[in-house]
DNA sequence: TCTATATTTCGCTAAATCACAAAATATAGT
DNA sequence: ACTATATTTTGTGATTTAGCGAAATATAGA
């Protein structure tokens, strides 16, 4: 049976449709992030976090890299069929003066300046 | 509290991620529609399709005129502080090609040459 | 005012979704 | 091979959502 691309616009639809979902796309705007990052802006559980990021991921939004221990999370810079940067970028307009976006901005500069490891290692003992 | 875009952002992708509720929006590219067209073509409920077009309303991508014992909807012309045309704009290239998007065309032609008098008495029928 | 009727609201059920903790996976370093 | 550990998968509970039918609402016409 054939199937056009509905289906995936709405994998993307769906993926942009979640709070949690566009911070995460609004915080890889300022580039690569290591899932341990992601994690602590959004102070959510890591198993939560990476289901939020497979999603995005499938919905061909974000891109995966894994080295070693690390997964990195960037924008998708090769969109799938349909032109999905299109979205993102009207996303980005809509959204990117909200409150919660801009704490989220400075929360990841404070972040991003730590080494990984540390990260890891604090976010361990909670 | 001070509350930013993200909330009536994701008004707008909420009610974007929806197949019936994408079908009503490229439906309602081809004009003005009265809501028992919309029901005739998408086959649900009519309660089911007003639920549907009141999120697209509260999401300030369709207008609603009611004209006597009808309701009539639009794509908003004037849509709100964000702009969700350049939303709309985007699924529409990106599924007006897909099969069940033309199907609906297709059927909906069909359906404006019905006065909607006598579509009403026959969707009352069953 | 009474009837007919197009649409919406309400109450409900089934399915999907989000969050977490626990277990599984994979990889680096010893 | 063994241990430590960053991430993902799995299982579970709580919440949301889509769908329907029945009741409520509103309006036109008799």
């Amino acid at each position: 049976m054939r199937t056009g691309p509905l289906r995936p616009t709405l994998r993307i639809t769906k993926a942009v449709s979640d709070l949690q979902r566009l911070r995460i796309l609004m915080m890889l705007k300022h580039g690569e992030l290591c899932a341990c990052q992601i994690v602590e802006v959004l102070s959510l559980a890591p198993s939560t976090v990476s289901k939020h990021l497979s999603i995005l991921s499938d919905a061909g939004l974000v891109d995966m890299r894994k080295e070693s221990r690390w997964a990195y999370f960037r924008l998708s810079d090769d969109p799938l069929e349909v032109s999905a940067h299109t979205m993102l970028k009207w996303l980005e307009d809509a959204i990117k003066d909200d409150p919660v976006i801009r704490q989220d901005s400075k929360k990841l500069q404070a972040i991003t300046a730590i080494d990984p490891e540390i990260l890891c290692r604090n976010q361990r003992k909670r």
